[in-house]
RNA sequence: CGCGGAGUGGAGCAGUUCGGUAGCUCGUCGGGCUCAUAACCCGAAGGUCGUAGGUUCAAAUCCUGCCUCCGCAA
């Protein structure tokens, strides 16, 4: 089989198949990108962990179109994979490369479908407060997260529970609902459910737009912004002219009467929001320093 | 050469503009007070100011190279 993935995310999933004995014979993987300050190239994680396993590694810049694309088609038709397991990889698959593989084309998603489909279900299930959510895997269609459903699993979302948190559990529930879905297959006993588009949402990619804290907004939806944007983008607090990045917050329980935006107790940080409740910052970082917890900011940053 | 910020006792910062005694909050250690405490009072230890060189009577401070960390960008 093939697998496609780039982030830490996808990581896990393509461990459990080696692990598990699967015969990976090639992974795709987004090219090598321009970050860091200076300009360094970074391989993606998946690039690290193929190479690690001595798995050879693709990264065609495009699969739709173009030489790449169809240099690209050619190397996965002369493997004639089986199957192709796709995990958050950044890329839409050509509807020739989904009808490639015998069995198709797998996705693991980490949303309860047909909720949040896209580029952010982890984060943008946290910022809007959900209790709950888990990973599902489809058998790939030519839209975007739609196809069938074949196996999910639901966890629990934690009050305090970050974006990074989040996505930790969930790329190694990822990794267990991924050897489900493919021992079911193998025993032939997949029963793929279609998605009702009329409960389908969408949770685009992030953007720093976002970061900015409305403290107008109900204390539990700021708390919840700052959870679903820790640790990237992170949401921003301006607070009497600075501006603080916050990493993690704590939901008060009383009720203030001051304006939104007050900080009400200047010894633990806390600001108070447009319905009355406050957050208490809990780790912060301030422009130009590092991430660290709001005792220590405060040691040498007076409010 | 993509742009910018930062490196000062264990932690977080001030001091750098305009060179001249190493400072603040906290922590640590010792003592005191207290039924008691993360509280309060008294005292102490702990720093080649990232690093290498330069200017100078004198450099944390000015100049140059290098290292490391962080933000923007993704």
């Amino acid at each position: 089989m093939i697998y496609m993935g780039t982030p830490d995310f996808a990581v896990p999933s393509l461990k459990a198949l080696i692990d598990a004995g699967e015969n990976v014979t090639a992974v795709f993987t987004q090219p090598d990108k321009p970050q860091g300050r200076k300009m360094k190239l970074t391989p993606p994680p998946v690039k690290v962990c193929a190479e690690e396993k001595g798995i050879p590694v693709y990264q065609p810049v495009s699969l739709k179109k173009g030489e790449d694309a169809r240099r690209a088609y050619d190397i996965i038709k002369d493997m004639s994979p089986e199957l192709i397991v796709v995990a958050a990889y950044g890329k839409i698959l050509p509807p020739e490369i989904l009808s490639l593989p015998k069995y198709g084309c797998i996705n693991v998603h980490a949303s309860l479908l047909p909720a949040y489909r896209g580029a952010g279900p982890i984060q943008w299930s946290i910022i809007n407060g959900e209790s709950r959510t888990g990973v599902t895997t489809m058998q790939m269609a030519e839209g975007l997260d739609t196809g069938d459903m074949l196996v999910s699993k639901a966890v629990d979302i934690m009050p305090d529970e970050t974006a990074d948190e989040l996505h930790d559990r969930l790329s190694v529930l990822g990794a267990q609902v991924l050897l489900e879905t493919i021992a079911q297959l193998k025993e032939g006993r997949l029963s793929p459910v279609k998605q009702d588009d009329a409960l389908s949402s969408y949770a685009p990619m992030l953007s720093k737009e976002l970061s900015l804290i409305d403290f107008s907004k109900p204390a539990k939806a700021v708390h919840d912004l700052i959870r679903g944007l820790s640790s990237w983008p992170c949401a921003i607090a301006e607070i009497e002219g600075r501006r603080l990045k916050v990493y993690r917050s704590h939901l008060e329980e009383g009720h203030y009467d001051l304006p939104a935006g007050t900080v009400c107790d200047r010894e633990r940080f806390t600001v108070v929001c447009g319905d009355g409740g406050a957050v208490t910052f809990l780790e912060v970082q301030a422009s130009g320093g590092k991430r660290m917890s709001t005792a220590d900011y405060l040691r040498g940053n007076r409010l």
